[in-house]
DNA sequence: TTTT
DNA sequence: TTTT
């Protein structure tokens, strides 16, 4: 009965955060995150392996990312697998897993600014700004307000 | 470049696993396992979701799974989350997601017995086996045999 | 600034939980966990190496660990590593390391009973009880009721 | 029987590693990680709180560890917890934990260089450097020789 | 689609 | 003793 479901992961973002303010009044932010795994193969040659991962962050931690993360961002990310189910039109069913993120860590970011955008069309011009500090928000929906 | 992909899970398989031998010579299991999570909803009505994730295995770890986990057994894993991508026949993009799992322990079977299974019909007959404890192989030495 | 400082732990308890209930109202549950892990040697030989743990919990956890952890109880632990620093008596600086848990989770009970004790002085009797679900409390301090 | 001791950090180094290569052949690096946990305190004034680890990093890691680590280095660390015990000299029983590093990551060096000291006494000069991929070891492919 |  |  009692389980776990945990997800720990460190990569970049692949784009700048995708965030829509909800009519409730609750935020959702999408990220996706490369995670890549370097390793040798038995010819003795490197091999990146790159798996993409698709987040969603709710409420403080959306506006903390939309503020903050940007497409090149490293991050540290705590969460929990969940996977949607439905129908699709041909009645198939579908699933699409996702990661429902707890908590995240900006990283090397000693530099003052993550800023791994430069230019492109759909980033908004992001002047540099102190290092946030994310605190881990708890499980679920602790986090309230913004951190700092 | 240099990134973290993990997942722990604790949770109850929901069948049988299911095994393949093929030809090359490798072994691969397949489990679902349910991670259960209560809560208390805003009324103090206890709640339970179940997540299901798609546990895969290769060789060593597969036969020890083959040999000692049936539908019920609950498990301690490490892995990490791998996304299949193909086109299906209308041309669509899709995707699954699953676990690759490193290392698993069984749990609670200090009475020597997780035989979680009464009777179902895919389930081999199982007697009482003295409990198996299979080692972390994404630890410090490498399992690349039985572990027992 | 940001940083992580996680500890995961599946385990049994080497006795009955120490609990102290403060003046100030808090509740104090020392608990020694030990994690076995299992490998063999290059000559073949299987060699166990135990582990223990300090654990440290706090109020509502407190007090589920006093209600439902007896010795030989299997739990998964989530906290961090905390280490106090003092001078002893010859001013030496001492240190202790101890695993501040954050939650756990009891394993292994679908029976309706952990009573891992037989007997010991210290153990109160356990009437067989229904298995608590401990759910995730969240980082430091969220829970403050019992969970269920 | 079979357990799980898991620890996973992210920080920064608090001087640059001490390395001893021993007669044996062995090398082992000790380095000391901060984590540090950021938070209000009920006024609503940040309070940093940090934690000071011991890591022990063997051979080949304990080589990366020597070639590209400096003291501010960030990195992400996965470990076990390992405490010592003896007697000390007036017979008294005396504990010491260490994490016992399994794998470790750079962090944060998209910029080419981790070079997080600049011309202390203890430090070795630095070139700039390629940055390092070290993989996790304790994944699937283990690292019996330096990754790069 | 990231990062080195 | 780190980092922001």
């Amino acid at each position: 009965m009692a389980g776990v479901n945990k997800v720990i992961l460190v990569g970049n973002l692949g784009k700048d955060p995708e965030v829509r303010h909800l009519e409730s009044g609750s935020v959702v932010a999408n990220l996706t995150l490369a995670t890549t795994e370097s390793y040798k193969d038995r010819s003795g040659n490197r091999v990146d392996n790159t798996e993409w991962h698709d987040l969603e962050l709710w409420d403080a931690q959306a506006k903390v990312a939309e503020q903050y993360l940007r497409k090149g961002s490293q991050i540290y990310v705590e969460g929990k697998i969940k996977t949607d189910t439905w129908q699709d039109e041909q009645g198939n069913n579908r699933k699409k897993t996702k990661i429902r993120v707890i908590s995240f860590t900006m990283l090397g970011t000693r530099q003052g600014s993550s800023d791994g955008d430069s230019g492109g069309a759909s980033a908004p011009a992001m002047e540099k700004r102190a290092m946030p500090a994310v605190p881990d928000t708890g499980m679920d929906d602790e986090m309230d307000d913004l951190p700092f």
